[in-house]
DNA sequence: CATATTTGATAACGATCATTCTATAATTGA
DNA sequence: TCAATTATAGAATGATCGTTATCAAATATG
């Protein structure tokens, strides 16, 4: 495979989407500049809207690479590995450390950024949307996984509607500052709530 | 008491924070402008500087009243009227009503809008901070109030945070266009599960 | 070397941003 | 009636917004 004539880039994409990530994280997406954007990510403006487009791509990329960086770990967490509570004890272990870990870009890019600009824009709107249920499908999936699956009180899709509901909130909380100690109650008690309705 | 001399003013102050507050519903905070405010407020620029002094603090304005109009009806259905689990379930069909009601709203204001303002701004951090714990300490008060006052397998100060999360990560699903019929699975799950909590 | 192609660097676009200022209208109290 | 006071209406502020255009620099291919 041989490059294409022209002068070569000094940048390379996946630092660039980094870097706009870390922007609309701490920022927000109407509170992202292009200019901000674009010197950051050491990406010129003109090869910014060729490479992306516009800003509304430009953050649905941004979106798209810190759900592949960021939370493909955390569901991965999911397993099956151990019995589901501790699965689900190591998927909010994770939650937390990403909520909390950097203080410049509390919470979670998705439940915190993506939410607020979903209010006016029908396409981040369907973005969410669809985010959330890949989360919830997920959970679903492994409440019903071996090799614990046990008959639950309340139907297995909103157990798992319930523990994403909880992770989103655990998300929303830290944004205003909390941190992991004060977090991690809530996860144990979502852990034990879903973990009750088991028959035994 | 007589009113001070000069030209009467146009506009009504609850009337002109109900407009704010919906502006920045739907729009964020960056979102929003202030020729857009101060045109769907009734309120000429000049007014709404002298009463407000700035877009942050009217922000703030629109925040409480957003909490006194809206999420104190919420939180008074926690009673005590009935038994936890009812007062409970009130609780949430208030959230899951007031969070789907009308299509240019949806979610809250606190965990939606300020939540990703409080990124970048330490005062909206602190006020979201302080609203959340306002809630957190409301539930535990529930839950420790009488008619029906378990003893809980969790402390209560996290079960309370727990509940506080599901509501938040309710609010925040519904941002994404979900309708109530979806989201009242959620709400029944944290119920039970918070319940399961009781020594029997 | 010459040409085509792609990017870098930067100027420029009109629009809109939050905020302030000015001049006029409407009221109270003397 | 005549200041004093307060609000309105809207112009004006300089800055910044997202986006496009321009032109030189750097590469591949002929």
């Amino acid at each position: 495979m041989t490059r294409s004539p022209g002068r070569p880039r000094q940048f390379e994409k996946s630092e660039a989407l980094e870097a706009a990530m870390n922007i609309f994280w701490s920022s927000g997406y109407e509170g992202a500049s292009i200019d901000q954007l674009s010197h950051e990510m050491n990406v010129p403006r003109g090869t910014l809207y060729k490479e992306f487009g516009s800003k509304e791509e430009l953050f649905i990329a941004a979106i798209d690479h810190y759900a592949l960086t960021r939370l493909t770990p955390i569901v991965s967490a999911l397993g099956p590995k151990g019995s589901l509570e501790e699965d689900l004890q190591s998927f909010f272990k994770a939650v937390i450390s990403l909520a909390t870990s950097d203080e410049m870009r509390r919470g979670c890019l998705i439940s915190c950024v993506l939410t607020d600009a979903a209010g006016g824009n029908e396409r981040f709107r369907n973005e969410l949307n669809k985010r959330f249920k890949g989360l919830e499908q997920r959970l679903e999936d492994r409440i019903l996984a071996a090799p614990w699956n046990p008959s639950l009180g309340v139907p297995v899709a909103a157990a798992a509607a319930m523990i994403a509901a909880v992770a989103r909130g655990i998300m929303v909380r830290a944004r205003s500052g909390t941190d992991a100690k004060d977090l991690r109650p809530i996860a144990k008690a979502a852990v034990r709530g879903v973990i009750s309705f088991s028959v035994s």
